[in-house]
DNA sequence: TTGTAGGCGTTATCAA
DNA sequence: TTGATAACGCCTACAA
């Protein structure tokens, strides 16, 4: 076992100072090409690398970037974490991930965890609970403490901060219009309750579409889920016996379940009903039928996400007043769960 | 805005010096109880809390793990970081995590950038280059410095260090019996190249199951897959009109393009053919039929890793020297693609 | 051309 | 009871 090696036991090893190994090793032309090329063939040959915790400690910055996400498990996150990733290793950052598991109490000591020196920058999306709170004191707290905030997806208006958002409102529009556009006159949504903004911005959309078309709403037609776990009865007892011909829903999951009720129902897709879900995930991909939905391009966000916390932490203060929203659009995946 | 408070900036607020702060916040008792007092005051109100950095120069570790896998956008590999962040928050560490891309130079360079005072330690699934190319430089000399590592999922017998291995041989053999049980007599196997360990012991589990049966393994009823890219397409060819009443496949998207396979040569699934994958996955539960699986306890397998890292850190380098490796069972869950 | 000294934020040891 | 000092590993302005 051969530990690290310093600058301190080259200088010592070498009989010189540490200074003149520091400017040796950064090929400073104060010293002396025979030494150079001494001291470099020595540290080459002990493997020598800065220390990373000491340079941080001196440039007061630590170039890792810290991600908080309310769960892992969950493809979209997932592919927004590969963004971050690829951008953030590209520039020569770190990316330390923590779950917040949706809670309200882990997300504030994740952010107390990292914002002691461990990150530069924070890229979050809020856990449910700190939504329905409506407490957002470690945001305000982070971003006072000048450390850069990117928020993306579950995002709020009440901090300004950069954010990352794909056009819900949107691609809920292009969705149920495309479900219009195919035949389907009576449309049924499955959504979750309104404190989750997406869910309120796909709502939006859904009924914009409907509107536009001169659709009436027609408010028994929409469901909206409070509890995840009881999605699948929920979904079921909604769709047993509706007339309808067209399914949005604002997620994989959520589509996936009404499929299965309908085909319980003794209907099929996408022959009697069209069904539209949100998410581009495997799942959507692999189901028998494949689901026709709304991609949401999660690494692309990642991406931004990572570009826009990057480029504030390496600029002045000067000019971090300005923030930006970016909006990923959506696109419509076609596949089986749909009539053509 | 307001930065972050120093030990400094409260000694000189105060007019005391360094040390007594610092000893103050800490309840020393050489400090007495007024200034104790009088110093824990301001530094609430401040928020003052500790640099993470300059502690980790300090103690020369960083209480962070760091955790590299070939690839994020894999559900298996999503729950094991799950687990690893799990408990590695509850005993006070943070989780950084890089991808591979399973390619050997970024694992390489993902190594070093996190070698030099980035992480105390490693928990890692290896790139599936670096297990062609067998080149573990980077394993040994990480293990040289002294930083401990946890392999899992796929390691190697080349490396001496702790493991964490699902049980592929039996899982297997438990999947063949439970085909053999519910009454099937020519099973195929679809598996990946020998080269990926996991393919190597799953195939073995599987002929085992075959023999312990007196069944005798028929080498046209193996397929192994070398590109994860064309396997749809070279399943559908493998089993177009052989005549088999189960399948096992080494993985969910190998068990998917079967039954999509088998059910475009007009059987049906399970009537004709009963199917089982590897690894629980979202896919599994929710594809139309269900898929019977060999369940991976992928969060069991970080857990385990963690806690066996964070042991390594903690303990006396005297007592570093015993390796284990963890064998986490398999678990068989029944559902819709198999017979009852 | 090389070396000295100070500082990044903390803690621990020892002196006052 | 409090404070000065050194050290963790590195860099850099300045001195020699």
């Amino acid at each position: 076992m051969r530990p690290k090696i310093t600058l301190k036991q080259i200088a010592k090893e070498l009989d010189v100072s540490i200074s003149t190994v520091s400017k040796a090793l950064r090929d400073s032309p104060e010293i002396g090409e025979d030494t150079k090329e001494k001291i470099k063939a020595f540290a080459k040959f002990y493997n020598y690398k800065p220390n990373n915790i000491a340079l941080s400690l001196k440039n007061r910055k630590t170039k890792t970037i810290g991600i908080i996400i309310p769960e892992i498990v969950h493809h979209f996150f997932t592919t927004v974490i590969s963004g971050v990733e690829k951008v953030a290793n590209e520039l020569g950052y770190n990316v330390l991930v923590c779950l917040s598991d949706n809670s309200f109490d882990k997300e504030v000591l994740n952010m107390e965890m990292l914002a002691n020196g461990s990150t530069d920058g924070f890229i979050m999306s809020l856990a449910k609970e700190t939504m329905q709170k409506g407490d957002y004191h470690h945001l305000v707290e982070a971003i006072n403490q000048g450390m850069p905030l990117v928020l993306f997806d579950r995002v709020i208006d009440e901090i300004t901060c950069d954010k990352v958002i794909i056009d819900d409102v949107n691609g809920a529009k292009k969705a149920v219009q495309h479900l219009i556009d195919i035949g389907c006159k009576k449309i049924a949504l499955i959504s979750t309750v309104d404190y989750v903004s997406v869910g309120k911005l796909r709502t939006k959309g859904y009924k914009t579409a409907l509107k536009d078309n001169f659709f009436n709403v027609d408010e028994s037609l929409i469901l909206k889920i409070e509890e995840m776990d009881e999605s699948e009865a929920e979904i079921e007892r909604f769709l047993k016996d509706k007339d309808i011909d067209g399914v949005f829903a604002v997620n994989e999951h959520f589509a996936i379940s009404a499929i299965k009720a309908i085909q319980e129902n003794g209907k099929k897709v996408p022959d009697d009903v069209s069904v539209i879900g949100f998410t581009d995930g495997e799942l959507s991909k692999r189901f028998i039928p494949s689901l026709t939905t709304v991609s949401q391009h999660g690494t692309r966000m990642g991406e931004e996400a990572a570009r826009m916390l990057i480029e504030k932490l390496e600029n002045t203060p000067a000019e971090d007043e300005k923030y930006k929203t970016i909006i990923v659009e959506t696109g419509l995946v076609t596949r089986n769960s749909t009539k053509s």
